[in-house]
DNA sequence: ATTGATTATTTCAACGTTGAGATAAAACCA
DNA sequence: TGGTTTTATCTCAACGTTGAAATAATCAAT
């Protein structure tokens, strides 16, 4: 059933069934999976703009992040970022090779394990990340205002127990 | 709040409030928007791996389903992919390139409008989608399997006010 | 009809990621 | 100690996307 009003999977899933009526049954994860991926591509869009306004990569804000929000001493190895960022190995040397031109880490050979590099914030990089981080959580309240905080929570309840389905239990 | 269980977005969260206590009451944004971007890229990491398993890029794959679900005569134009995908225009020529020489599409210059190009589903783009959605579909319930169909309704309800709000109602 | 503005697509260099292979160090085990 | 396996990072070519500039056709207005 197409409603004539709705969002774009709406009408995606009003497509679908009008040509292939076959899989009319057969539709329904569209209507989560479709939406979840519309979702990540407008707020994909909308922080990488807002990272590229203040001159960062989205994936050299994600560093930066990882690596206060850890705590100090404020440094993690490749190895850390490449399992908490979900990208390649390649993706993260050359992400901390850019950052570290720019000034806002630094690479430390860990003393203990010489195969291993720890990543650590400088003092730049920490002054970037404090401000950034406020702006930033301004910038998703703002996307959120017009949904509201209440259907927010409710909404965050139900994908933490589809990211607890799919195993996405740890940042380890 | 960061509870002993939870999920990954759960940890990052606790993370900051210990980090950093004075943006506390500023973190609710993230319970949706950082899980909405991990639901993100699990799905695509997914639907990536499903659709190389038959030789198909994402784009592609993409080009192939909104083509079919448009109905007869099964033919658009660049400018209406660019729209649908939401990607530039480079990238729309680069995937039409790709499948014209895979004969999953063809070109063919609009007779009215000689700078349009329409691009025309082939009978082996056809037979290709068929099976491909058939299967597409079936992977999706798997996923979701687990969800199970009445939360994934809920879900699915709280997405589509989301996708409202922030405006995405068409795929024109 | 001619000029100018707009629209549709293609071209192309720059960019970031991927993923396999290389390098190097550590861990394991005889 | 010596040899093998495992682990951590870096290298680098291939790949797809971006976005601005180029090309080409239509539309608008006089």
């Amino acid at each position: 059933m197409s409603d004539a009003s709705g969002d774009a999977v709406d009408a995606i899933i009003g497509q679908w069934e009008a040509e292939r009526p076959d899989l009319a049954d057969d539709l329904w994860p569209v209507q989560v999976i479709g939406r979840l991926q519309r979702l990540g591509w407008i707020l994909e869009k909308e922080i990488k703009a807002f990272a590229a306004e203040r001159g960062l990569e989205l994936g050299e804000f994600d560093i930066l992040t990882t690596l206060q929000r850890s705590g100090p001493p404020y440094e993690l190895t490749a190895g850390a970022f490449r399992k908490a960022a979900m990208v390649t190995s390649g993706a993260i040397t050359n992400r901390i090779d850019r950052m570290e031109a720019k000034g806002l880490v630094e690479r430390v050979r860990d003393t203990g394990d010489r195969r291993a590099v720890k990543i650590r914030l400088t003092e730049r990089g920490h002054e970037v990340t404090r401000t950034f981080m406020k702006e930033h959580l301004a910038n998703e309240a703002r996307i959120l205002a017009d949904f509201g905080r209440e259907d927010s929570e409710e909404l965050a309840a139900k994908l933490r127990k589809l990211l607890e389905t799919l195993g996405d239990t740890s940042i380890k």
